[in-house]
DNA sequence: CGGAATCCAACATGATACTG
DNA sequence: CAGTATCATGTTGGATTCCG
């Protein structure tokens, strides 16, 4: 992700401005935890998931990124958090209606990647010169 | 952009691989220039752009990172190079089918950004504590 | 014209340790 | 349990220079 410039003005329509709409939500779920764990909450959407159960079903998340994900999310208005004031305390993150709504091209994005990749793939290994046979 | 292993195993279906596919294809189109280079040359298609041509429609990219990312697309299937052997010689890029199927979801995701990037814009002004008057 | 090579600064991520 | 703080590191991207 790129750094993020102080609430840049979203020109609408232009996709070429410097601060394009488009990259500028790139920059968001390019990083490398957020398209998981918002796939994470969509699956239990309308429902939450706490914490360490999202730690549990991302693989090689650290504590800190998982934590600094999430926050940016929050920030971002995509995902709602919810605290037990208990002790331990609880806390408990869902996907809000923006949230839901993202993952749908975000979800076509990802059937993309599961049917293409592959081809990707070949098309570096061609290009590493390893022969096809 | 993470760093690319030595072409990691695709394994279909499974989002939580540490490689899933859906995060290696974010490594590629989450790259600063990526999406706007793949868009100009969908609007182009099936035509082709040359590089002084995509460098004039990408405002601010540098020389050197356009090189990069075409040449990077170029290495994952999603765009072909052709050039002209004159003096001096002409460089012409297109997208190849590959790359046209993946501005499908691609668009989706540009259009929700222009529809919804000023609503994270104000959750991110209402974090930050600017008054909404 | 369309690069390639080099150097460099900024940033994202990770490991570790500590805390309410 | 769910963080925060600090430090270490690799990578990205930009400026500059040179080349066929």
């Amino acid at each position: 992700m790129t750094s993020r410039p102080a609430r840049p003005t979203t020109r609408r329509g232009d996709v070429f401005d410097p601060e394009c709409p488009t990259r500028r939500l790139l920059d968001r779920i390019g990083t490398k935890w957020t398209s998981m764990a918002v796939k994470v909450l969509a699956e239990a959407a309308p429902g939450e998931v706490r914490f360490a159960e999202l730690r549990r079903r991302i693989p090689g998340v650290s504590q800190k990124m998982l934590s600094v994900t999430l926050h940016s999310l929050v920030r971002d208005g995509l995902v709602a958090r919810r605290v037990e004031p208990t002790v331990p305390p609880r806390v408990h993150y869902r996907l809000t209606d923006l949230g839901l709504s993202l993952d749908v091209p975000l979800a076509a994005l990802r059937t993309w990647a599961e049917e293409h990749m592959a081809r990707i793939d070949e098309a570096n290994a061609i290009s590493d010169g390893v022969p096809e046979i």
